[in-house]
DNA sequence: ATAAAAGTTTAGGGAAGTCTAAATGTTTTT
DNA sequence: AAAAACATTTAGACTTCCCTAAACTTTTAT
């Protein structure tokens, strides 16, 4: 089995591998996971031994399939536990990611399996983010920044990509959650932040920091 | 906070601290942890700098109210935890144990204080071993060993003694579960085992072993 | 094109928790 | 009451994961 320091490491890899990223820098690395570039450097060297990551010295790393798999079972784990902790145990979203950080290292696929099951097969956690699947498919749905809409333009809170307590208890003071009707009424030009308009009701600027984050459907 | 290894030896001095125990030596500990004398006396000389256990060189440990406050919060969280796996996820009572070994790591007050909530704040979990509440009582049921009973005398199952697995699963391929009614045959006086009838249903030979790891009430 | 800046790795070391081997303390036996 | 047996601790070492400082490589800027 995989270590806890490990198991973070491969995770943080694959979130730092976006679409286009051909490989993940150490300095990225040591950022995400608060510790210095030389730690990042000989757990490469652990991770790529075990192949779970092509490493290549100065020119960062990227995880190989078995690397992947691993990630997504991770996540997978987190997730669940996440809706676990909102759906059943009434945790509000901006408390779930720190417990769920520590219990996605239990080790057991029938726990993952019957979590899974008890949960009636959940698609997407409390921030709206997908769940992998038992194969280890992570079905992508189409969506759109808030930052991307023009003005007029509806949209249904559908994914929040910040997992920070402090950015999701801003969002409760919005009055912003997964389903709320925003709609663009104004744009203001010089520092890209928007009008938005909240489930019909009161409206609020949001700066262009938050609306990269908020992700909507409907467009 | 304390890391897992300590939480282990905490619950481990617990466990052997029984009534009558005066101090736990290092031998037991190591039998219990699975770990070497040595290892033990290192780990007795950190926990007593916490103020955790009283230490006495060459004479054994014992838990300080402190140590006994940890202990008693890991084993909440590791019953609850059982408790869970068994009535929501549908575990056996024979699956549960190492994966409760795991979450009962797990770090959140709301966690734990949510979780006992979640389950109806149960007395006790599928072996029958009480729940320590949140203030830190443990309350205990008066019961009699399986061993005890005379011939004729019935009793109701209401806890198991040894969480091994395959222990267990000797018990169900018996037919022995919390709640069967028990009544004892016969004695079979060169050994010291019982012939038991289950459920007024089948009777089988249990060992003198088996005898004093099931408790009943009812005598 | 090359020097400076930025990024990365290596070398050496520390804390936690484990081990083996040797030394020391306690208990039991005779 | 000493010897033998047993239990425990100390000493020194290993692994994992982290650190700082120094060396090295790549990128950027002039």
């Amino acid at each position: 089995m995989h270590s806890t320091a490990e198991e973070n490491y491969i995770k943080a890899i694959y979130k730092l591998s976006g679409a286009g990223v051909s490989a993940v820098s150490t300095t990225a690395l040591s950022e995400m996971l608060e510790t210095k570039p030389a730690s990042v450097s000989d757990m490469l060297r652990k991770l790529s031994a075990k192949d779970l990551v092509h490493y290549v010295k100065y020119h960062g790393v990227q995880l190989t399939q078995e690397g992947q798999r691993v990630a997504l079972k991770i996540i997978r784990k987190h997730r669940l536990w996440e809706v676990f902790l909102v759906q059943k145990l009434h945790f509000t979203w901006d408390e779930v990611h720190d417990v769920a950080e520590q219990m996605e290292h239990v080790k057991s696929e029938l726990l993952t399996q019957r979590l899974d099951e008890f949960l009636g097969h959940p698609r997407v956690d409390p921030h709206g983010d997908p769940i992998p699947t038992e194969a280890g498919e992570l079905p992508e749905v189409e969506q759109r920044a808030l930052a991307t809409l023009a003005i007029d333009q509806k949209g249904v809170v559908c994914r929040v990509k910040d997992t920070q307590p402090a950015f999701l208890q801003y969002l409760n003071r919005m009055g912003i959650q997964i389903g709320s009707q925003l709609q663009v009424v104004d744009k203001i030009a010089y520092d890209n932040s928007l009008e938005i308009n909240i489930d019909k009701n009161k409206s609020v600027i949001l700066s262009s920091d938050v609306l990269e984050k908020i992700f909507v459907i409907n467009p």
